[in-house]
RNA sequence: GGAGAGGUGGCUGAGUGGUUGAAAGCGGCAGAUUGCUAAUCUGUUCUAGGGGUAAAUCCCCUAGCGAGGGUUCGAAUCCCUCCCUCUCCGCCA
């Protein structure tokens, strides 16, 4: 959520820094925000006045004045009336406020002056690239579904008769190697200094509220209407969650949390795109960073984010490259947002395997999560950020399609073999 | 699912209609003091919104005792609805 204070303080920087990523009417919140704080102006007097009369009430009964007599007759009498007054005001009061919230947020967050200018995907930037791409060489190089159906470990049809579309189930070493990735990812982000969670995968409106995917992404995420519970996305709603409507330490900062769980996409508009293999799935696997900082650090809070996510791709062998989103293609909450991308020989492109955004204080006030410092007035919102450490599935496609041998078999990644036990699937 | 209990400030815990942001204790912070590993004394101690001010960690107003309504001149205290937690029974990975 954008803040109201400097929003009404310099509405012009909001409009045209916001609008880079859509338009958004500013003009009627603060209008809105106007009339809202007219009516509070008035309301708390006449409260006070209310205040003072039930004071002088209960002081004039006690001094012996007669309860029916005149005098308090009288008090009561002007009480009665203010009061008439404040039920007017009050309920108008309460719907400004309600619409001014509603609309704060449906407000994207600003993109940080540094964030590229750019429509859309097309305009990101590259930042930089690791490793060798392999390039197709003629019959030999297959994608990864055809090499995951040869060697039996993915059972597609099988699973659209279990579920639907979409969904993908993982046999022998299949289910093992997936299980290896996230004991390797974990370990690897633990020993960096995150502390493992492993959180509830379903969460309430208030959980996604905060982190930015309701209300305007409802239709993305599955949902358990009975319960007002949904099936997290991403593990940074719970694990961001967990410290909602909380004031930490300073000292508590900065928080590093690692986090594998399952995430469920509905994947709405996509259809007929990444049909085939790990790409696309409505259920997935992730390991997540998430980071709980101070303000002051969140910048190199987020290039060490990176670095750690890049980090597994490096150990693993896997290509890839850093590309910077243009402020067109920020998520919501973003403020700035690096993706790794890793290489996919059989499509001679490089995918989306991570994205790690900084949100600054988007999250956190909507999330209403602060921290104070010692022998200090008052309280400040924490900076969050994210990213995937990353995306399991994606890295087993990538792996599968890089390690690929000529005689059909797959090597497994020297870091790998000690969760897996063996050297090729 | 059945029965019961309860939700008060960082914590413990008073408070059943009248200056209650809320007793007391603990903790925290500041100061004083003591030669003994810490004790004692004094003071202080929340958050949010709005307004004032050049500005403030300063002043003023309002709100906050799970949430939302209601009764009343006045509600932590009474009424209604909802949420959550705990205990026992049942069921269950």
């Amino acid at each position: 959520m954008i803040d109201l204070k400097l929003l009404r303080e310099d509405p012009e920087t909001f409009q045209s820094r916001l609008a880079s990523r859509g338009s958004y009417d500013l003009q009627e919140i603060l209008a809105l925000d106007q009339r809202q704080r007219e009516i509070e102006q008035t309301r708390s007097q006449l409260q006070a006045r209310s205040n003072e009369i039930g004071k002088q009430v209960g002081q004039v009964i006690k001094q012996g004045a007669d309860p029916k007599g005149p005098e308090v007759q009288a008090l009561r009498a002007e009480g009665s009336q203010v009061k008439a007054q404040l039920s007017e005001l009050e309920p108008q009061e309460r719907e400004l406020k309600a619409a001014i919230a509603q609309q704060l947020l449906l407000i994207p967050n600003l993109p940080s002056p540094t964030t590229p200018l750019g429509r859309d995907e097309t305009e990101n930037v590259e930042v930089r690239r690791w490793g060798d791409e392999q390039i197709p060489q003629g019959q030999t190089l297959k994608p990864h579904w055809e090499i995951g159906e040869t060697l039996g470990i993915f059972q597609g049809e099988r699973s659209v008769k279990v579920a639907q579309s979409r969904f993908m189930t993982l046999v022998g070493a299949g289910a093992a190697l997936e299980r290896s990735l996230i004991a390797f990812m974990l370990d690897q982000q633990i020993q960096a200094g995150y502390i493992e969670v492993l959180p509830p995968i379903l969460v309430n409106s208030d959980s996604l509220t905060a982190t930015g995917q309701l209300p305007k992404f409802a239709e993305e995420s599955f949902q358990c209407v009975q319960d007002d519970l949904w099936l997290i996305p991403t593990a940074e709603v719970p694990v961001t969650n967990l410290y909602r409507d909380e004031v930490l330490e300073e000292s508590e900062l900065p928080i590093w949390h690692c986090s594998y769980t399952p995430c469920f996409r509905r994947e709405a508009g996509s259809y007929g795109r990444d049909t085939r293999g790990l790409i696309r799935l409505h259920q997935f696997n992730k390991v997540e960073l998430v980071k709980i900082v101070h303000p002051e650090r969140s910048e190199t809070e987020h290039q060490s984010l990176v670095e750690n996510a890049a980090n597994i791709l490096e150990l693993l062998q896997l290509p890839y490259r850093v590309v910077e989103l243009c402020t067109g293609d920020l998520g919501f909450g973003a403020a700035k947002c690096y993706d790794l991308e890793v290489w996919l020989p059989s499509a001679q492109t490089y995918r989306e395997i991570s994205s790690c955004s900084n949100f600054l204080d988007f999250q956190a006030r909507r999330g209403n999560i602060r921290f104070k410092t010692k022998g200090q007035k008052g309280t400040q919102f924490v900076h969050t950020l994210n990213g995937s450490g990353l995306a399991v599935g994606r890295t087993m496609a990538a792996l599968l399609e890089n390690y690929q041998q000529a005689d059909g078999r797959v090597a497994i990644p020297e870091v790998l073999q000690p969760y897996l036990g063996r050297e090729f699937l």
